[in-house]
DNA sequence: GACACCTGAGCAACCGTTTGCATTAATTGG
DNA sequence: CCAATTAATGCAAACGGTTGCTCAGGTGTC
């Protein structure tokens, strides 16, 4: 039914190869010829099949960007500026969901391999060995994950986990939990083993529990087992997790920060709309998204394979150049969702005193109620440390 | 680099077409013979190429969905639905995000065109005419917009509106505010139509502000002018809006629902953890997601207009059948933002009495600190009214 | 033993483009 | 006025598959 190039060229009298080079080479075309085929093409209603062009140029300009679940606050940032990184270049993002299922990873990779020049995989759970196997379908970009021998970008969440422990040890805490993201994470190993170090490196005790959805009901479903564990203040996967916790917590009667202070890790646009505000770690998403783009755009610039016809193997020298693996910084902002610990509480006579929050090292905070206006407010780290 | 057909074909020493067949009428070939082209297969890393057998097929078995604003958490629930419905058919979704940009959402139509079966347009804000235009480019089936002649699911929000403001005139409100949406969203004219039409009928005012962009910061940057109006209570487009617009109200000193009452509409997850819970419209998105899928489907299943090789024009009998416009019922939540209006709180003596909310028509509503465990708690409409 | 039938595989056209090369006509230089 | 360029277009082979036919050989039936 939709108009093909040779109907445009049978309309306009020319060879199907003029009408191709109208649209993909106009200065090969005489100007006169070029307005009669863009008359008819304009009156056909046609446009040219990018699948079948890709087919031969090798390119859809196109990019695939497989994410473990939309529902998460996290990513939106990040896809934003993939997509506005990509339309930059003349390039269009394709998102996927995977719903946290490997296997539907391994099922989009291959649906989206031959309609997209690269795929971003971001926040995998899926195995190294699977990654490995399917950048050879694809090229890919991982997101939040290192394999080795693929252009990576992860966001450094062991430092903010470090700074984020520090942070509690600091306020008095002796007893932490951490609540656990989902099973396949890099990101949660990472902040297991930050933490872990941090805590005790500074002479606290951290309990473990997960693995756990990395949802809000994954956070009000463990309320109860935090309180069980006698810690007084938590580090979460995330911040949803974080701010499902809080909920979880004041079903239970528990007051935060008051009872048992709480700390996410992502810095979602929600966290600052919470009672209390959520002290969090902030993840540069958006940086990560653009750089992510930009690598796989440099990395398959000049690839495109295209053998001419009598060409013979002329195995292109494999220019692959260093697989580069991309840190980005993280830092501690700190807000309300914090507070002093036992050890500090007890040589101040006053219970619920600590809402204003004295010990907090966070001087460019806003007074309670200064305006919440979108990108302020993000207190900077206390300083230093950073690895 | 990849293996193609051609390799497949000549490492198991047969034509491509028994390759092909291998793959794709598994019952046509010899089962020895299959097992060693799978063998072959196997060992070389071969996957049919997608979009090279869409060519040929007029099926790329992928269906596209255009968005929006993916940030916004009105859209996952929306999207899972639709993904687990179209997983179920075989199918799999591109997800593309506009920003809000009717240009963007032309351009993307374009860009999916010939790489999916179908695109799912939600809450677009191009114009009808444009819309139109590009289903014939290829099939589209419209979300939250009624365009003629074109498969439609709508959510019924002017029904919702109507509830709304009804539930808050019953609350004794007679000075309202309309915190309209975006420019180009047929929603926002509804939730205009209906809400105008129902305070008028209630013999209630009624100010329309806007448009605005349908985030938290465009709920925050209105409440200025939302107190300015003199309203005593608000209904707006979105729970974002809604939930931007409670925050703004509270910079300013004014307490929800004590001194102003507010109402969204969607009821995003989100709504049930703010401070206080929001009321609001739930609309049903999933339901949406999956039935927009089932629309698009049914309507292709049978075209793929593959025309034989010496086959002439075999013009197909139209059989595009009637091409439905489903709408899908909504229902009010009442949760805690809204409360008795100045005319009724005049005979109560308290003034923050209101706090438990007395005249509420919500008897299935949970107690405070409730289980607010996902999916339940989505208290029934008052009854009836429903047109 | 002749015939119809079925199975399994090959042949080649085709999907809608792009692009290296050949062809033609118009232009330029000497 | 002729050879050599140059500009514009046509030709046909790809790209990686699918599929209607044809064909060879084996089986069953009378």
């Amino acid at each position: 039914m939709p108009a093909t190039i040779r109907d445009v060229a049978r309309a306009s009298g020319v060879h199907i190869s003029t009408v191709s080079r109208t649209f993909s080479a106009p200065h090969l075309v005489n100007p006169e010829t070029r307005n009669r085929v863009l008359a008819c093409a304009e009156h056909l209603g046609y446009r040219p099949n990018r699948a079948a062009r890709a087919l031969i140029t090798g390119r859809t300009h196109n990019i695939g960007l497989i994410i473990a679940d939309i529902a998460n606050p996290f990513f939106p940032p990040l896809i934003k500026a993939a997509e506005s990184q990509a339309r930059q270049r003349d390039y269009h993002i394709f998102i996927a969901d995977t719903n946290e299922d490997p296997a539907a990873e391994e099922d989009l990779v291959h649906a989206l391999a031959k309609q997209v020049d690269g795929v971003l995989l971001c926040s995998p759970r899926m195995s190294n060995s699977l990654i490995e196997q399917l950048s050879r379908e694809v090229p890919l970009v991982v997101i939040n994950r290192q394999v080795t021998g693929l252009p990576a970008v992860v966001m450094d969440v062991g430092q903010g986990a470090r700074l984020a422990v520090e942070h509690l040890t600091g306020l008095g805490h002796r007893e932490l939990a951490l609540l656990g993201g989902p099973r396949g994470s890099w990101t949660n190993r990472e902040i297991r083993r930050a933490a872990t170090a941090a805590a005790r490196a500074a002479d606290a005790s951290l309990t473990v529990l997960g693995p756990n959805p990395p949802t809000e009901g994954g956070g009000i479903a463990m309320a109860e087992q935090v309180r069980r564990t006698g810690a007084t203040a938590v580090l979460a996967y995330n911040d949803l997790m974080a701010i499902g916790l809080m909920e979880g917590l004041d079903s239970l009667g528990l007051r935060v920060p008051q009872d048992i202070s709480v700390v996410g890790i992502d810095d979602i646009a929600l966290s600052r709309l919470t009672r209390p505000k959520l002290t969090t770690v902030a993840t540069p998403t958006a940086a990560a998204g653009r750089t992510a783009v930009d690598m796989l755009l440099q990395h398959d610039g000049s690839s495109s394979a295209r053998a001419g016809r009598g060409g013979g193997r002329t195995s292109t020298a494999d220019d692959r150049r260093t697989t580069a693996q991309v840190s980005l910084q993280t830092e501690l902002v700190i807000r309300d969702s914090t507070g002093v610990g036992p050890a500090a509480s007890a040589d101040r006579p006053g219970t619920a005193a600590t809402a204003d929050r004295p010990g907090a090292a966070s001087p460019a905070r806003p007074g309670p109620h200064g305006h919440p206006a979108p990108g302020g407010a993000t207190a900077a780290t206390p300083e230093s440390v950073a690895s």
